[in-house]
RNA sequence: CGGAGCGUAGCGCAGCCCGGUUAGCGCACCAGUCUGGGGGACUGGGGGUCGCGAGUUCAAAUCUCGCCGCUCCGACCA
């Protein structure tokens, strides 16, 4: 069984909610973390993910997951600990500067944190791969980082710790690299679209090498640290479904060459000038949140750290490489930004912690606490996840709480309406309710 | 790394300026009673190295110095 399917308790759970705001949060995603009991800041920057914020993580994973495997990237796992030595090979233990938190073992050998994997991804690469033949590749995981920011801010945000799903491409020469950037591109804005969120490629500074081969994933929010500028049309585009053809490179290229036809571009890439050409109407100016971002390479690791395959003219050369990330951790906090409302948070459905929550508004009463029995056991035994509020509190609490947490979808079990035979099917996103009996409940809810 | 601020019960805070019974309030928590559709009322309880360390003083949460931690603004960044 899928461990993040599963009915609950309240009573059995762990959900340390929090009545008054804790005054280091800021904004919403914090704030309403911290009182869901999602997560407890341990050190700047640096959270626990209790029981409730962490299944909102894997769910998230498991959708960069479902996407990463569809596009055909390989799911791998490196450590989070790294041996210097590997960076010196690339230059970058020196150019890395503060922000790479170092270590001595008790061999006094250098190691460090990773802030991220080119370089051990390359190692990997070079030690098993001489052809042609084995490209393309894609590898990726999804492991903690650090980076030793000089100031953490917005609670999962901007953390020091954080998840991130690391992609690394490998092709033989650029042709073949512009279609692993575009298999991510399009995976990109798949997952996205899953997660709830409209994202927008935006131009993004493109690296050592040149070229317009770097995009941010950037979605709306007023709490964005960015500025960014689009055109408003991308708003409405359609983003390519599940049935799309990752191996087909014009496909591909159409899907991308139409994404970025646009304007669209974070304050450090913004051009007045064009921006201002766009119909009035048409220009969106706003706050963003980077929740992606792509870039392709070249040779900048694989040249120096000697990664090379023999192409069909038996010639060595060294491998073009793309990388491509996305922070989980961050998304959490992102999706919350971008759906809530004062009374808590609002969860798309593919991340909510749970899809359903029972309230009974009168918890020891035969009726209520008989009908709420019988509707977390059917519940459950479809495998929706399932949260039956069974603490003895006053119905008002349980609403509070209910709509704190975000849980999509509320069935409010009470004397009041069960005297009809009926609960109360509550949705969270936009607070509509519908009486019905509990079978309907059931069926609809299990739809 | 520049600037500003905060650390007193699990959370939110008062007390500090002007040193002096037993450090207080709300929420939360425990026991109980009444309750029951938008964070309920009453009764009775438990819980504190006042961030840490020195110093001044008959006496320090309060004054002085040092340290640590955290937050916000800016510069920087998945």
């Amino acid at each position: 069984m899928n461990r993040l399917c599963g009915a609950m308790r309240l009573s059995r759970y762990f959900l340390p909610i929090l009545r008054d705001t804790p005054k280091e949060a800021e904004i919403a995603s914090h704030r309403l973390m911290l009182r869901a009991g999602m997560i407890r800041q341990e050190a700047a920057g640096i959270y626990a993910f209790l029981p409730l914020g962490f299944r909102v993580l894997q769910k998230i994973c498991a959708i960069v997951r479902e996407e990463q495997d569809r596009s055909g990237a390989i799911e791998l796992l490196m450590p989070t600990i790294q041996p210097a030595d590997l960076w010196r090979e690339s230059g970058r233990y020196e150019a890395y500067g503060k922000e790479m938190l170092r270590i001595e073992d008790r061999h006094d050998r250098d190691m460090l944190y990773g802030p991220t994997n080119e370089e051990m991804i390359t190692a990997i690469f070079r030690s098993y791969v001489r052809s042609y033949k084995d490209l393309p590749l894609n590898l990726y995981h999804i492991q903690w980082k650090f980076r030793d920011e000089v100031r953490p801010r917005f609670g999962l945000m901007r953390g020091r710790e954080f998840l991130m799903k690391d992609a690394y491409s490998f092709d033989l020469d650029f042709a073949g690299a512009r279609h692993a950037y575009n298999r991510m591109f399009v995976a990109y804005l798949r997952t996205f679209a899953r997660l709830g969120l409209r994202s927008i490629p935006m131009v993004a500074e493109s690296g050592p090498i040149g070229g317009n081969l770097s995009h941010e994933f950037i979605i709306l929010a007023d709490t964005g640290e960015s500025e960014v500028f689009c055109h408003r049309d991308y708003l409405d585009f359609q983003v390519p479904g599940p049935d799309v053809d990752f191996d087909n490179v014009a496909d591909l290229q159409a899907i991308v060459d139409r994404w970025t036809s646009l304007y669209a571009a974070t304050s450090e890439k913004h051009d007045a000038a064009a921006f201002a050409a766009l119909p009035a109407d048409k220009q969106v100016s706003a706050r963003g949140i980077e929740v992606g971002h792509i870039f392709y390479f070249g040779t900048k690791y694989s040249a120096p750290m000697k990664a090379l395959v023999a192409g069909p003219d038996g010639v060595e050369r060294p491998v073009h490489m793309g990388s491509y990330g996305i922070g989980p951790s961050r998304l959490v906090g992102a999706i919350i930004e971008a759906s809530h409302d004062d009374a808590g948070i609002k969860w798309p459905e593919p991340v909510a912690p749970f899809r359903v929550m029972i309230l009974n508004l009168k918890q020891g009463a035969a009726d209520t606490d008989a009908a709420c029995e019988q509707l977390y056991a059917a519940l459950a035994a479809k495998g929706i996840d399932t949260l039956y509020h069974d603490v003895d509190e006053r119905p008002g609490a349980k609403f509070a709480t209910a709509d704190l947490i975000g849980i999509p979808w509320q069935i409010l079990v009470g004397p009041r309406s069960l005297a009809e035979g009926k609960v109360e099917v509550k949705r969270r996103a936009d607070g509509t309710r519908e009486l019905m009996s509990p079978a309907t409940a059931l069926a609809r809810l299990a739809a």
